[in-house]
DNA sequence: CCGTCTTGTTGTACAGGATACAACCCGGTT
DNA sequence: AACCGGGTTGTATCCTGTACAACAAGACGG
């Protein structure tokens, strides 16, 4: 009893509702939470007047609310980093061709915030708002070496370079904290690697990650190093105007 | 019965979290939707294992969670128009020097989508995912002048030029079909008039519009019948481009 | 250091509400 | 016209969400 059932379905109505991009019916919805259609009903119909859920007056399909746009978008923005990033985010890109992301953390996961895509055709996007694991990412290693919160319990393998093991992890990241950079050498997806340094706050404290991605083939080990130069001389930049805020302080061309 | 009630308290909840930047305690949700904070716990904690909520580990309170972004991302990306809009909204800026957004039509209301903002420090900025009323802003009226959907019954008030009688309205978006673009004439926000002109898909179906806003006092009458050509010039590229999908048509500047 | 206050979590009994079943409606199809 | 798939609406049952209370854990001030 410590979930709330019919609240813990509407959730997960939400949850099919985002995989089902071309909308699904009242029916497609029970069946996939196992429960009377009728019920099903009433949960999206709750959705609906509250804006969660949009219902086609004419398929009578359910899709996404507009609602959940607002909330989203509120949560990124709500973080001010996002917003100063965004120019250093172009340089970075325009500085090694490869797509640039940031991200915090979100409770056990890292949580892109925003990122630039680069112009090469191959390139490795991962969408705004994408979750992913801390132990096989180097924007989450970031945020575990440079962080002061715990090393999550556990630790999937993604890849066989995913380190799965609390010690070795645990030297890996001492070792990023020694050289200022984390690297995923094809550590959750096979053939990407990425390269990230943290990002301060006006305390010192740590507030997110900076980073790049690209293919294995373009971004060998070697070149990762070099680029790692860039990496933090930019993510320096970033973290110097967090803490001078309202400076104005120079870095790129800002946009329109 | 035609709503579920413990449903419908925990969206509440979620919309409380959004008011709530610095996040909300237990007793605070609770007294707001009047429930026990027994009961707010529980839903709390529902809404945190299924990320829509997220529950510092050290203050307790409760912020909104990384689920949402997901959700509201995927909404937004959902519809190719507006990545596609994205380098006409620049171009209109560039051209206008006044804040560009493009909206679709969500249920009743006009849902912004996107925009870009102008450089100038006095400027009009709608945020992303905002909801605003048909009836009078440039956006809607465009979206119900060209499309085949009914004006919506209430049309409430904004400011003393809001156009609140159906008879006058259905007049005004005649002649908004007859011009090609609708204009919004201090109608929603006091000091503030916009332009905006219908996005057709490939079938020719209207799929949103575009449109610049901006403080009356910069953008008089005479001017936004002026702009309004420029507005529907961009309208038509984009139009056109959307039309002629995967050829790549020459518009401005993509970004990286 | 100990009361006291505030805040969050957990048990528990009760009843109110969510649920399943069935009937009904409505379009599309045969 | 009968049938069928899908959505909505009544209704009775009993599950589950709810409120109350007790408990735990800090925060604060004396």
């Amino acid at each position: 009893m410590s979930e709330i059932q019919s609240l813990a379905r509407g959730l997960r109505a939400l949850d099919i509702l985002e995989t089902e991009s071309d909308g699904i019916g009242i029916t497609g919805i029970a069946r996939l939470i196992n429960i009377d259609k009728s019920t099903a009903s009433r949960i999206m119909k709750t959705l609906a007047t509250y804006g969660y859920a949009e219902q086609s007056s004419e398929t009578r399909r359910y899709t996404l609310g507009p609602r959940l746009v607002r909330l989203g978008q509120s949560l990124l923005t709500r973080t001010p980093l996002r917003d100063q990033a965004r120019p250093f985010l172009r340089e970075l890109v325009a500085q090694t061709q490869e797509c640039a992301h940031i991200a915090v953390r979100a409770s056990d996961q890292v949580l892109y915030l925003d990122q630039v895509e680069a112009a090469a055709s191959l390139r490795v996007s991962t969408g705004v708002g994408t979750l992913a694991p801390l132990h096989c990412t180097a924007l989450g290693k970031v945020l575990l070496a440079f962080g002061d919160k715990d090393i999550p319990p556990e630790m999937e393998r993604h890849t066989p370079r995913t380190i799965t093991d609390v010690a070795a992890l645990r030297m890996h990241l001492e070792q990023a904290r020694r050289q200022g950079y984390a690297i995923d050498d094809e550590e959750f997806n096979h053939d990407v690697r990425c390269v990230a340094v943290p990002i301060y706050g006006l305390d010192g404290e740590l507030v997110g990650a900076i980073g790049i991605s690209g293919p294995g083939a373009r971004l060998t080990l070697a070149r990762i190093h070099d680029l790692a130069q860039v990496v933090q001389r930019i993510g320096q930049a970033l973290s110097d105007r967090l803490a001078y805020r309202h400076e104005e302080y120079a870095a790129s061309g800002e946009d329109a």
